[in-house]
DNA sequence: CTCTTATTTAGAATAATTCTTGATCTAAAC
DNA sequence: GTTTAGATCAAGAATTATTCTAAATAAGAG
């Protein structure tokens, strides 16, 4: 944990609310160390998130994906085979019903994604 | 409903499994029309996600937020007030319960996106 | 056919992120 | 207290996805 990466985080402890990007932590990192640079903030970051002290909101990036499956369902990233599957909903599940949300809230649109280990194709199944 | 959002379309139903990204669409809308240009498909796209023809896979399009919140939460980004909200479990709930998951398969993150009105802040509460 | 309006095209512009390279810091060995 | 090796940092260039702009095109109404 070195200064800069204490600055960050507590900078994302301070602020961490509002679901700051990296530019907006910059500019408070910055506040408490004038010299950090932003490409310090995006190695921060990185370094924190891989060591599970922070999260990273959006785990899809790249470009955006579309598709044409209409019905709700999820998206499963393989990290092994690099491919993106289709989750259904389990027949009579709500995916929104797990979800305390608070009163008078109206979803428009849900998107849930997972990243992980298929199991199914050759390659998870062999190792390979 | 034009001949480039048709095609564009059609590609969408044919490599749609492969949840493929714009530029992946322009390369085969490009076989079926030639004089396609990359940013019409993204016209297109834009159009068919409009109409609710095809959906986005990533609906957190702009930068990367971070937080450190580690227990399970959801995010919900209201589309009135413009920010962005944690949204816990409900208690003893199971976020990935409600997908059928494939046997085998091992999540290593989750990621869950809400777009909507929340309804409590007082720019949605009062319509202002 | 002609006007109107929306769409397409090509390329420039923008914005987030990553890469590169040299400088700096840290900690252990001497 | 130096030296040295390795990790980290800073600054800016480079990359990549996406959007914008302006001119060309197409399609429908009259």
């Amino acid at each position: 944990m070195t200064k800069q990466r204490q600055v960050v985080f507590d900078v994302l402890e301070a602020i961490g609310h509002e679901h700051p990007t990296a530019s907006e932590v910059f500019v408070q990192a910055k506040e408490r160390m004038p010299t950090i640079s932003l490409a310090t903030v995006y190695n921060c970051l990185e370094s924190l998130t891989g060591a599970g002290a922070i999260r990273q909101v959006n785990i899809e990036r790249e470009a955006t994906r579309y598709c044409p499956n209409l019905r709700p369902h999820a998206h499963f990233y393989c990290i092994d085979c690099d491919k993106v599957f289709d989750i259904g909903l389990e027949s009579g599940a709500d995916a929104s019903a797990v979800w305390a949300l608070p009163p008078g809230c109206r979803i428009e649109e849900m998107n849930v994604s997972m990243r992980g280990v298929c199991g199914t194709c050759p390659r998870c199944g062999s190792g390979d």
